[in-house]
DNA sequence: GCGACAG
DNA sequence: ATCTTGTCGC
């Protein structure tokens, strides 16, 4: 994979190094229908203040999607951002902040792709391999594929194919609104990944859980700085 | 060879 | 992700 002409060019060993370590991580990613009574569903999502970054995990309960629990965690980054490798920028604070919750989610939206990437590997499916925990990918634009783009009414559904493989769907999950891409991530499967992304979002594009998280990252960040 | 590229 | 102005609609 290439990158993209504004970024700064990846050094070709970081590249080879990490390449190495997803196909190990890879090769842990379990596909299938998840079997949780799913409880409580978690959102997490990071945001960045110069060399550190603020990590946010929100936790919610299902089916009501009330809010019972958020925490964050500030670190410094270590990795550069590189089209395919976020989850070595991001999952290293994402997993700490983790430890910090109090109670134990039945599955995780992830803000990113799961295997809806090159190497089936995005940071939805490495979080769940580090925390052996289902997870999910929610994201915002596409990273790897090709697809239709769906009906502007909300619930459209389009699949986004990659190589043969149907990896992940392409949702309305508001009227004339950009869909989402929606992927599982780990301990997950694609049915219940797209049924629950689109029974979590209400009055938004995001799913509850991932616009939430979203959202505290945005304040936390305010208390913080 | 020419694009495209999560956050 | 972040920077960054005005603008449209519920």
């Amino acid at each position: 994979m290439a990158w993209p002409p504004h970024l700064p060019p990846p050094d070709p060993q970081l590249v080879r190094t990490l390449t190495e370590q997803q196909e190990k991580l890879r090769q842990q990613v379990v596909l299938q229908k998840p079997d949780f009574d799913l409880k409580l569903l978690a959102g997490c999502d990071s945001s960045f203040i110069g060399e550190n970054i603020l990590s946010v995990f929100v936790v919610l309960t299902y089916p009501e999607l009330e809010l019972v629990e958020k925490v964050w965690h500030y670190g410094p980054v270590e990795m550069p951002y590189i089209p395919g490798f976020l989850a070595f920028r991001e999952a290293p604070n994402l997993v700490q902040a983790y430890g910090k919750l109090e109670r134990t989610p039945d599955l995780i939206m992830v803000d990113g792709h799961g295997i809806a990437h090159p190497r089936r590997l995005g940071i939805a499916s490495q979080l769940g391999v580090l925390l052996n925990k289902p997870t999910m990918g929610v994201a915002k634009k596409v990273l790897t594929g090709k697809f239709e783009e769906p009906a502007s009414v909300k619930g459209s559904i389009t699949p986004l194919t990659h190589r043969q493989e149907h990896i992940g769907n392409v949702i309305r999950t508001k009227d004339k609104v950009k869909p989402v891409f929606v992927s599982p991530g780990h301990l997950m499967d694609l049915e219940t990944t797209t049924a629950l992304a689109l029974q979590t979002s209400l009055k938004h594009k995001l799913p509850e859980p991932t616009r939430l998280a979203d959202h505290y990252a945005e304040v936390f960040k305010a208390e913080v700085g």
